[in-house]
DNA sequence: GATGAATGAGGTTTCATTCAT
DNA sequence: TATGAATGAAACCTCATTCAT
């Protein structure tokens, strides 16, 4: 092996170590932040997770509030690009729009890390967020994935006219959040597993079942 | 006046302000906790905003944690005993159902300091509220009234058959409750206002319209 | 005794001790910021020399910043009220100007602490007093006895004319200053004790001997 | 371009290039270390300044305190030999200690950063510089050359007998040093810019006058 | 019941310095 | 020679909580 190889490959491991390193810490502080809040959360717990010394941490991020920006930026790219807009567009309104329901719905279930992080952020008045400017533009194409689909169905006169893609928006997303949201506090007030794998199926069949519904729904006047 | 008047004013004024002094503690606690979750809340700040030495917030709720706990029985509380359950009861199906949707909106949009109460109870998987015995005997009577409203309304054919109370339950206050819980970050990844008065009343008719929409529709087969 | 008695006498102690305690912190801040300069102090160090645990000074002085402006505050009071105004100014302006300056070296001669704290606020720009109103307008009496004096020699005519106020205010310290300040590095170059009894007193007699010569001679044109 | 060209030109570029790495690092510090004082500076922050790794910096001058004892050996030899000494030899003795006060204002008001240096190196009671024997023996020729002049003028009957050397430098430097020590401080409290050009101009004139008229005055007895 | 004093524990952050490559 | 990784120590500061009056 040449020097010049050496040097190559010992340059790109150093690399990949920092990234592995840095990724280490971003996975760990998700969790620890989903976990506990952004308050509750500790950096050295973080650090210690993410078998890293603490000053390590500040190293690569500078400091608590950096992280926690770094980790919802990188779950808020997640929740965009979880959806295969393609597909959607492709489909019939119906089956697209059932589709987007249960892919918005798996997602949040298959990521419930997610929302304890939107949840911490929350709870701070977006204050953490609204200094990523990643974040502000990533909503658009989703609003309007929804309206042209509801547009098509309204078109082939399956679904009902007049519906805000907003609103539609905002009730997929609730529904499909809800539970997930609070399934410590609601499964101990309604005393039943919501989360279990039956449960969560139910509740995956309700909720295209509610979106469906309401958009075929024909008011009466 | 004499000295006997004295004291038993004294007494009596003494005796008020020790009731006042609790509730206004409480009321702040309500406040900051909501605002800043568990973890971010300060005792000192709840106590200055209470307009009473810190000591005294000892005295009276032993330690934080006991605190929160007593805030979070009166949310629950609030929360169960705002619906005017007779009145529904009364109604026809259809108008008490919207009548429960609409008061379970409304008196979240109208107590926001619950949802920030909830969110961050949530945060911690619930571990607070857990030993409160008060809490978790609440919610039976609202899945009662749930139940029979659309139990009533599948007799008279208004409403379609076959559906879990639990999991309307949860469709209304998901519904209700989502936008308000994310306002923040809803507001500032849609680049609108979500929460001013026509924004609040266009959703509460929308959310109404889903619930009963869904509850109307009769599917094909 | 009688419990009013009592009362009064445990109101007064406590508030004594509670003083006493605030300004033996002053104290131990003053020798510790006097002595390493801001950067160079520390916080425990003071508390330790003072004899109270590190939580009080915090609960008193907010933090390090803010401690070090009251130290300094309280500094630049002394230095302005050692001299004995209303003695200068009755004097013939020849004793009154002696006088003047050798109030002024004796004063930092026997406060050297006051030079390692100007010394250290100058090191940073003077940042931390600009934030301290009560010493932005000390200095004004100051210079008018020293311009006061000066006129009243020159109508005499044993001061030279033409001298302004403020050069003879900035000489004065300087002189008087100088050496104090850099007693440890001159002293190292010099190979000489500077400030011993006897250096000092040399010294003294040598800068009121400066500055009335300047003040008597006359330029020949 | 032969290889062994390529070889010579990166050998000299390097040895070249490692005297400029030494001497950036060596201003940078001299500029923090004078800013900041030796406890306010930071060893990444001279590195940075300097466009070189921090490790270089450790590397070159081992540790902070070593790197600061060679930026004082700097300063220090450049105070003492910005006086060109043949020159005030060679004036009469007016002209020259004249030409002496002059040469030690304008050199502190040029480099002004020297101040902080001294300021900084005083603060910690001279500790550093007395590992430094190049200092030690700087400052012998300077109060020869005092010396000389001065009795060159009591000969010449031109300046008073009984002039102690050591004071006159002491009073020379205190002059002329002060108000540039604390211009910060004195701008503040004097509320004016006493380091515009004009005003150090007015302040050059004033120190000049102020030694000669000492010089020459002549006490009455 | 009410208050100021006191404290311990722990959290974030900074920084000089060393290691390994 | 040069660089990124790593670390230990300690500094500032915060907060819940208890003590003593």
């Amino acid at each position: 092996m040449t020097i010049a190889q050496t040097g190559r490959r010992r340059g790109r491991r150093a690399a990949k170590s920092s990234e592995n390193l840095r990724e280490a810490i971003l996975k760990a502080a998700t969790r620890e932040f989903s976990g506990k809040g952004y308050d509750g959360a500790r950096v050295e717990s973080i650090a210690r997770a993410a078998g890293v010394n603490i000053n390590l941490v500040y190293h690569y991020y500078g400091k608590k509030e950096s992280l926690f920006i770094a980790v919802m930026e990188d779950a808020y790219v997640r929740i965009r690009t979880h959806h295969n807009d393609t597909n959607i567009r492709t489909h019939d309104p119906v089956t697209g729009m059932a589709e987007l329901v249960r892919s918005t719905f798996r997602f949040f279930a298959g990521n419930l890390y997610i929302i304890g992080l939107l949840n911490s952020e929350n709870l701070h008045q977006a204050c953490h967020i609204q200094k990523s400017e990643k974040i502000a533009t990533l909503y658009d194409p989703l609003l309007g994935l929804i309206a042209s689909t509801l547009e098509r169905g309204v078109e082939l006169g399956i679904f009902r006219a007049g519906v805000d893609p907003v609103q539609l928006f905002l009730t997929i997303d609730a529904v499909c959040y809800f539970l997930l949201s609070y399934r410590y506090t609601l499964g101990f007030v309604l005393k039943q597993d919501l989360t279990g794998k039956d449960a969560l199926a139910r509740r995956e069949m309700h909720v295209v079942d509610v979106v469906l519904s309401y958009l075929k729904y024909r008011p009466e006047n």
